[in-house]
DNA sequence: CAAACTTTTTACCAAACGGTAAAGTTATAC
DNA sequence: GTATAACTTTACCGTTTGGTAAAAAGTTTG
């Protein structure tokens, strides 16, 4: 029997329904946000259908399993994530205006979206079992020329002669704690909830100190 | 029927025996690093049983139930937490020295306490359910003490006009970081783990960019 | 409209888990 | 040495959970 042309090379396109996009989306966000406040065990798919509006047993059709699911979340936050990571990609001449926008973008992204935040936190704390490859194929690259344009300021006498690698660990972790520890933030604040001020407090602080504790400007 | 004396006033003391203080704790050591490897949910008292060497239902007989059991592993960790969380207590005149003094022990915290960290890290990311309160209480009263401080110091003139609260902030970030993200970290740096050094070269770089930021010496 | 495919519902299950009850064993105090 | 309290083991149980099987309902395409 010979193989008609239909069957054949692409696969049958077969356009993946609307239906499955849209609900494939909420099932993500729901995913997202439930992960992000019970982690990966404290979450049953039952309370992520629940969530999104469908049957558990829906719910597994579109991911066949809740590892599925949950890796499919990390990799949505991935693509955000480490795109926001490049310093080379900021815009500006000056140094200083290249750490400032990282610093800004960084602390935007814990505002808008905090929930990813905290399940790649939570991950990383965990030792980063799923992560652990996608950090070293996608990450450690951008880092390294992250941290050689680093070395040239400090060649150049733009910066003083710190360790390039802690720049970043610092960057990383003042500007990702107001979304993961923004329970300890809004509590020490006296507030339920940081507002958009708040936000914008940290990042003039956060610029202040980084840019003038690395002798710039 | 009168009260006989050894019923009375002190509840008999009774000493509670050596086995139970010694299997307590190593309970609550094993508690803790899995609390901290895979959270609360992830962690299942047979697992924590096994790890201390004995059995589900003898554990259960030390601590009657899993959430006791965290708490118990909470309020540890928080007896160590808040205490080095006090900037007045740090020794030295001179704020750089007290700021010094205060990143050092935070950083040396997170190397010799990592997993502590991490159940603390995951606790408060998780909306801090159970510690709300305790923060509440013994949290903020300190810092509280610590942000006037550090206006004094502003008002003069001894170091730049900044936010004190971010300023708390940025350091139990940038300090806990290498313990919460240690995997993170050691990818970073290409390692399996952190050495002495490289908690050396944290403290100082942390050192030189805050107390340079905040415009002291 | 009918065939083919996609989506949803109904029914079910084995394993893991937190916890209880009670009997059996060991150590301590008098 | 024996009574009492502290500790350990054995046996068990209801619930929750991740996942499967298959039928029913709905949608799309020729």
């Amino acid at each position: 029997m010979p193989i008609s042309a239909e069957e054949t090379v692409e696969q049958k396109p077969r356009r993946r329904s609307r239906i499955r996009e849209a609900h494939e989306a909420t099932v993500l966000s729901a995913a997202e946000g439930l992960f992000a406040m019970n982690g990966y065990n404290g979450t049953s798919i039952e309370a992520i259908a629940d969530k999104a509006g469908m049957s558990k047993q829906n719910l597994l059709y579109y991911f066949p399993s809740k590892e599925v699911l949950y890796k499919r979340v990390l990799s949505n936050i991935l693509s955000l994530w480490v795109d926001k990571m490049q310093l080379l990609e900021q815009q500006g001449k000056e140094p200083a205006d290249m750490v400032r926008n990282y610093i800004q973008g960084k602390v935007e992204m814990s505002r808008t979206n905090p929930d990813a935040s905290k399940v790649f936190a939570i991950e990383i704390i965990n030792g980063a079992p799923y992560l652990k490859e996608y950090l070293q194929n996608h990450l450690l690259p951008v880092l390294e020329e992250d941290v050689k344009l680093v070395r040239s300021w400090i060649a150049e006498g733009r910066i003083d002669a710190v360790d390039p690698y802690h720049l970043f660990f610092l960057i990383w972790s003042a500007t990702q704690t107001y979304a993961d520890f923004s329970a300890q933030v809004s509590l020490s604040l006296g507030k339920d909830s940081l507002d958009d001020e708040d936000f914008q407090n940290a990042i003039d602080f956060l610029t202040h100190v980084i840019i003038k504790g690395l002798g710039m400007k």
